[in-house]
DNA sequence: ATTTCATATTGACCGCGGTCATCTTTTGGG
DNA sequence: CCCAAAAGATGACCGCGGTCAATATGAAAT
């Protein structure tokens, strides 16, 4: 982890990496054990933490590169037209984030940074989802009062209210999409306006 | 669990109990072991897992108990003035749900019912506190655009959202009650208001 | 080439949550 | 009072994440 220098560690971490990858394909992030990505890639297992802290910072590199990819699809898009509009773009990656209970947990967890200088793959998509939504919010027909980074937070703790609720029994019948609007037109819009 | 019938359960049940919470009164939530757990208590490790579907559901078990002892101490109050009168009054349940990094993902996985029938401690205190909270929107000085339910939902959003950042480096040094008091502002007045 | 030292790798081992076949105790019916 | 069935308790065992002293391998210095 501290700064791979050998070419032969380099390999390595990939090929854990690509392991874990195929094996994520094959049967989902939950059912992912240590023990068979250390066997699949060929090495000990002491070696998979030597360059991962944990296993969550595994997970946090494989969940991080896909909502990477989400984010990416939203870079340079203009603003959007209305609450509804602005939803729909977020959807695909919520909805990766609530494929499983187990991702979401992991992004519950890392979400935040562990340290200020050791930012993981997940912390700093959330920032980048931020650097995305905050001119959206400042350029689109939303309310002026309150300031466009806020209302950006505010619209990332709604998002991981509604998944969170989506997990329990009572509220899996409802989807994503539709809660999640009714918080954000309430909190992006002023009164008059709705 | 599925109804204990015979006494000698109940007592079983109660020990491990008493074991558990003054071990933690010890040495707090996270170090809390449940081999300690059953030492203690002079049962089995089997014995345990008769009891309590998890390690999960014993804290469920604590933590909900110390949350219900906050949320009576809000019962029968009037509305409050305004929204930091409202942070102040949340402020104790907060601090202990962030007193350990594991207290709150506790709360974190178990703040929604994991099925219809059975609703866990936790859970079941997030319910008391709407209850509570949403006479209080109703009837003191906040927006009358969006329901009171409505908004009681997104107290806890954000809520939540304010102790998870306070868990990271970046933002362990501003306390909670005073970002909480910004979301709720801009949340719980119309605009013209603030 | 040989030595040397930082860097990588190894795998036996540990901690701890959780399981289950087996044994013990309680209870209700005769 | 006795006995069978249900309820409860037991502890050896397992799965799996994580550790660490020992070992191997690269690369730079002589």
């Amino acid at each position: 982890m501290p700064a791979p220098v050998q070419k032969r560690s380099q390999r390595t971490r990939a090929r854990l990496l690509a392991a874990a990858e195929a094996l994520v394909e094959r049967s989902g992030f939950d059912a992912l054990r240590v023990e068979e990505i250390v066997l699949s890639a060929g090495v000990a297992k002491g070696t998979f933490f030597a360059h991962f802290a944990d296993k969550d910072a595994l997970m946090d590199e494989l969940i991080g590169a896909r909502l990477d990819a989400h984010i990416d699809a939203l870079q340079d898009l203009p603003p959007p037209g209305d609450v509804g509009d602005l939803v729909d773009r977020l959807m695909p990656m919520l909805t990766f984030m609530s494929c499983e209970r187990y991702v979401f947990d992991v992004i519950l967890r890392r979400s935040g940074a562990a340290a200020i200088e050791e930012i993981g793959p997940i912390a700093r998509t959330f920032y980048r989802q931020g650097e995305i939504v905050i001119p959206w919010i400042a350029s689109g027909p939303f309310r002026k009062d309150v300031p466009p980074d806020v209302l950006a937070e505010g619209i990332q703790a709604f998002a991981m209210q509604v998944i969170a609720l989506r997990f329990c029994a009572l509220h899996a019948a409802q989807g994503i999409a539709e809660p999640l609007k009714r918080y954000l037109s309430a909190w992006l819009l002023a009164p008059q306006a709705r």
